[in-house]
DNA sequence: CGAAAGGCTCTTTTT
DNA sequence: GAGCCTTTCG
């Protein structure tokens, strides 16, 4: 197979140009990811590289598990010694690996935002400073910035101004105290302690350097400071560094990344190639037009002339509801007519919006319907109570100092162990100058006879913290001898944490989320032992973000914001709320360069289309309780109306919609009676397959059933779900 | 100590 | 409108 037959003048030369640094700018639907892959399938079919010489950095987990299957396809079998994955994956092991030499234990934790968030807290309480009047997110947002231009908390100390930098330089210099007391690393620290580690390494830097001949980063618009250091340091010695992106579709700004970065890389690297790509093969020309003269609006930005030899295509259509519930509606409504017509299927549909809290208002549509839909991120699975709950039990299994788990769980199931014995334990542990967990071990020996500071309890409570210190021993002796899932149900089973569940409200749709936790143990774990996997496990359950997980074969439609959506295509897209105040987001007024930003947003949405673009909005939205009235969005006029087909929808979809077998306002006669079914019941829906009732509970005079199909729970309105007893 | 209830506050986007 | 925190009572 010829790699570089199927590829476009320009994509050729970007493939071919393996000699020295090269910067690529690609407009959206260029062939990006075909060229990222088919310039590592050159690299190691063509020019004899070894794979293990070749380093491939993506935006996200799914982009690299994409690439590695393209690849496959290319060069099969060769893939697998390739450094491929996000910069925090491959951050993490390096640091697995030669960390030591940087002062952080392999067997470091990660922390999420999540723990973040409950590390600060207890930081601000240690300096004391009031936590209600500094946000934690304010905080976690400031150190995370201090950590992109690598500060330590002295650094920062000197470089702040003002009050507020004062307080985040107290928070930060705590926070990262306990962060070490814990044996834990945030998603900053990944990226920043590798540099710091190839800084004061030479030597290990210089193993690295010599070993990556070849260094390939995509979405490098949105890469920050610290990425931006680490492909210098390791592209040091060969300087073979091929960059891929896009400014116009710089998107991440608020995570301190920078699209100066590419300005500094053809600064840094005079000799550099550049590339671009301006031939699109996504969308229709009408699409292309309009998103033309969407981002050309922006004053910051040089033109770039995208274009291309698909069809003309349909219009853009603009469409306003009075309400959000109509704004879903019209979707959905929209969505069954195209899907009625044959002309795309439920799968070709994605809606996208400015902001998670969107999405519930068009599920709920979704939902009344009984159209199969995939919410991208919502309540992100492994941010639910119980999956972290049980997570926290695993990490303190590796890693007994992480206090952010041992807080978590030590009275989770309830032991007794309150606030007040909380509180006594943190301030012991610190008087002794040991971790939390390494008091609580001690008051199991006697050797507390002749310490100088007795635990400050009385001998009920200790007998409680006693048993629970008893309990973690016990896990972390077993998982030595266990294998992973094992491990996992030995969790389950001696933390109490399923008794415990049941007695809780919603039980089963909780326990249902520990089993899939377990699945995901099971599936890439298998029975491998604790001490080759746990680590690797916790670290997945971490990193993953949510469109790692989206699958796109599945035919439903897809919920998702602008932002992941980003580096995704579908062949038909709404984009809801596009009013002024949600997009572009108010929080961005007073500030011209995220006005810029918005726009672009706004720019990345439209261009995923392949066929067709609605941009909807409605009239009137209730905001955090509160109904507002908004004006459409300032970027609705930056599009010709020739590009633009509006037309009353409504009368037009009411006309077609409501004798037929939906509608919106009453469930059709008859209704099943909410006593059909019952907990247990085995049944048949049409679209999602055979499955079991979790619930089953009557609203006004329809019902509502919760039922776990195979793999997933949803919950649907009796009358529209057409459910077959199937025992 | 813990469960329940009421009152408070925000809501942008996420590896 | 929801989650978080505090208060109150058993």
């Amino acid at each position: 197979m010829d790699i570089l037959a199927e590829l476009n003048a320009a994509q050729k030369e970007a493939v071919e140009a393996i000699n020295g640094p090269v910067l690529i700018l690609a407009g959206p639907g260029s062939g990006k990811t075909r060229v990222i892959t088919h310039r590592v399938a050159y690299l190691i079919k063509v020019c004899g590289v070894s794979p293990h010489r070749i380093m491939a950095v993506t935006f996200t987990n799914k982009a690299a598990r994409e690439m590695e299957e393209r690849l496959n396809n290319l060069v099969s079998g060769l893939v697998r010694d390739l450094t491929l994955g996000t910069f925090h994956a491959i951050c993490v092991r390096f640091l697995r690996n030669s960390g030591r030499a940087a002062g952080v234990d392999p067997r470091f934790v990660i922390y999420d935002r999540d723990d973040q968030l409950s590390l600060v807290k207890h930081s601000i309480q240690e300096a004391d400073l009031d936590p209600k009047q500094y946000a934690s997110s304010a905080i976690i947002s400031a150190i995370s910035s201090a950590k992109s231009r690598m500060l330590s908390p002295p650094e920062y100390l000197k470089t702040g101004r003002s009050y507020f930098d004062e307080v985040v330089g107290r928070v930060y210099e705590i926070y990262q105290r306990l962060l070490e007391e814990s044996n834990a690393l945030d998603f900053d620290d990944l990226l920043m302690k590798t540099v710091l580690l190839f800084r004061n390494n030479p030597e290990i830097l210089a193993r690295y350097q010599s070993r990556y001949v070849h260094i390939l980063v995509d979405e490098f618009q949105d890469t920050n400071l610290v990425q931006y250091e680490l492909i210098r340091q390791l592209g040091g010695k060969h300087r073979n560094i091929c960059v891929v992106g896009d400014p116009d579709q710089s998107i991440y700004s608020w995570r301190f990344a920078d699209v100066r970065n590419i300005l500094t890389f053809e600064n840094e690297y005079p000799d550099a190639k550049m590339v671009v790509l301006e031939e699109n093969y996504r969308s229709t020309k009408m699409i292309l037009d309009t998103a033309s003269h969407i981002i050309s609006a922006n004053q910051q930005r040089k033109p770039v002339n995208l274009w291309t030899q698909n069809h003309e295509g349909a219009s853009t259509v603009v469409v306003e509801t009075y309400t959000e519930q109509e704004e879903a509606q019209f979707v959905v409504s929209e969505v069954e007519r195209l899907v009625g017509q044959g002309e795309f299927s439920l799968g070709d549909c994605s809606v996208m919006y400015r902001t998670n809290a969107q999405s519930r208002v068009l599920e709920e549509a979704f939902v009344r319907y009984g159209m199969p839909y995939k919410l991208v991120a919502g309540t992100r699975f492994y941010e639910r109570r119980e999956v972290k709950d049980i997570i926290a039990y695993l990490r303190l299994i590796q890693n007994p100092h992480d206090s952010v788990s041992l807080i978590r769980v030590i009275n989770v199931p309830q032991r007794g162990i309150g606030q007040q014995t909380q509180a006594k334990l943190a301030g012991w542990a610190k008087s002794l100058g040991v971790s939390q967990y390494e008091a609580l071990w001690s008051m199991t020996r006697d050797a507390t006879e002749d310490s100088e500071i007795q635990p400050p309890f009385n001998s009920h409570i200790s007998r409680v913290l006693t048993a629970f210190s008893d309990l973690m021993e016990e896990l972390i002796l077993r998982s030595k001898e266990l294998k992973l899932v094992e491990l996992f149900d030995l969790v389950v089973e001696r933390s109490g944490y399923k008794q415990y569940l049941q007695s809780e409200n919603n039980w089963q749709e909780r326990w249902e989320n520990i089993l899939e936790l377990r699945a995901v143990a099971q599936k890439e774990y298998g029975d491998k032992s604790p001490a080759e996997s746990l680590a690797a496990f916790l670290e997945e359950v971490t990193l993953v973000s949510d469109v790692d997980d989206l699958d796109e074969s599945e035919s439903t439609v897809t919920l998702i914001t602008l932002h992941q959506a980003k580096g995704l295509e579908f062949p038909v897209v709404f984009i809801v709320g596009m009013e002024d105040g949600l997009l572009p987001h108010f929080r961005s007024f007073d500030d011209p360069e995220q006005m810029e930003e918005e726009r672009r947003l706004c720019y990345v949405g439209v261009t995923r289309a392949k066929q067709k673009v609605y941009l909807v909005r409605a009239f009137r939205r209730s905001l955090m309780g509160r109904s507002t009235v908004s004006e459409p969005s300032r970027f609705l006029n930056d599009i010709p109306k020739h590009l633009i087909s509006t037309g009353d929808w409504r009368e037009e979809a009411e006309s077609r919609i409501v004798p037929s077998i939906y509608s919106w306002n009453k469930p059709p006669a008859p209704t099943p009676s909410a006593m059909e079914f019952q907990a247990g019941d085995h049944v048949y829906h049409a679209q999602f397959g055979k499955g079991v009732v979790v619930s089953c509970q009557p609203v006004k005079d329809d019902a509502e059933v919760v039922i776990a199909f195979n793999g997933a729970v949803k919950k649907l309105l009796l009358s529209f779900a057409n459910l077959e007893k199937t025992e």
